[in-house]
DNA sequence: CGCTCATGATTAGAACTCTAACTGTTTGAC
DNA sequence: GTCAAACAGTTAGAGTTCTAATCATGAGCG
């Protein structure tokens, strides 16, 4: 019991800890949409980037086009997203949400702010710089996460 | 593009972003000896809590006993699990990992650890001392993992 | 005892995701 | 001009996960 705690005793199992919060929190709020974590990304991907071909989807999702494929027929189906062709390459086809799909996922950006105000609390405008700085170090020598 | 960049530039941005390439790792492990982050966790479980009910798995994995019972299967048909009826209650199955189950996930926290040291390498030991107290302060308001 | 209810687990069926193989289009080298 | 290679996307089929309905055993109570 007590030995299960220590293993979030080490900064970045806090780290985790505080992250798992956050996901927690982000995927129930995609779940109560009747969305997939995958699904809910694409489409946010959508909105900001209209006429998105499938190529790019699988790059920035960390997939393979069939799985986009097969992930952009669910949203299809139900009326969240559209492919179309463009002239010039017909191989190619534009994707974007609807705007019940752009509904759908509209509020998800202020709902982690809050969550983050929520779980940022017990810090005080000083702490929070002290932390910011200290993960900014961190951050500096990772690679970005390719989205 | 720079706009996009900000959307990180905020404590639990950074944050999101550290656990991020945890994960990534994380699962990059998990999915070479084929198994999703479910089933790991699962067999991870039962390495340390050997017989245990499907019924805990549930609780423990935040799901229904329903997909516990499809997951097994899946686990069972690869022989990494074991399921007995035990005297007493013939309803409840106790669930064994066998030595494969367990020899699959065995080097996951080694690995973990190791993915830790590199990511906190910018870092020195004052500066690791002071992020982990402000991480304790935030994760002191927290709910545990439920796990 | 006999009835009901609670409990542990499974099954059926739908949706999702993945790998591998495939279709059709464009490019470009000769 | 033609033919092979690269490219965008789809399809087939297997495995996973979910919800809802179902089965079977145990416990409580009149």
């Amino acid at each position: 019991m007590s030995e299960d705690e220590t293993r979030f005793d080490t900064p970045l199992g806090l780290l985790r800890w505080i992250s798992w919060a956050q996901m927690q929190a982000g995927e129930e709020w995609v779940r109560e949409r009747g969305l997939t974590r995958e699904q809910a990304f694409v489409l946010g991907y959508l909105v900001k980037n209209p006429g998105a071909i499938q190529r790019d989807i699988a790059q920035v999702s960390r997939t393979t086009p069939a799985s986009v494929s097969s992930l952009l027929q669910g949203l299809e189906r139900r009326g969240l997203v559209e492919r179309r062709t463009e002239p010039g390459d017909v191989r190619s086809k534009r994707v974007h949400a609807t705007p019940e799909g752009a509904a759908l996922v509209a509020g998800f950006e202020p709902a982690v702010a809050a969550i983050e105000e929520k779980i940022l609390a017990p810090l005080d405008a000083t702490e929070r710089a002290q932390l910011h700085e200290l993960l900014r170090r961190i951050t500096a020598a990772l690679p970005p996460p390719t989205r």
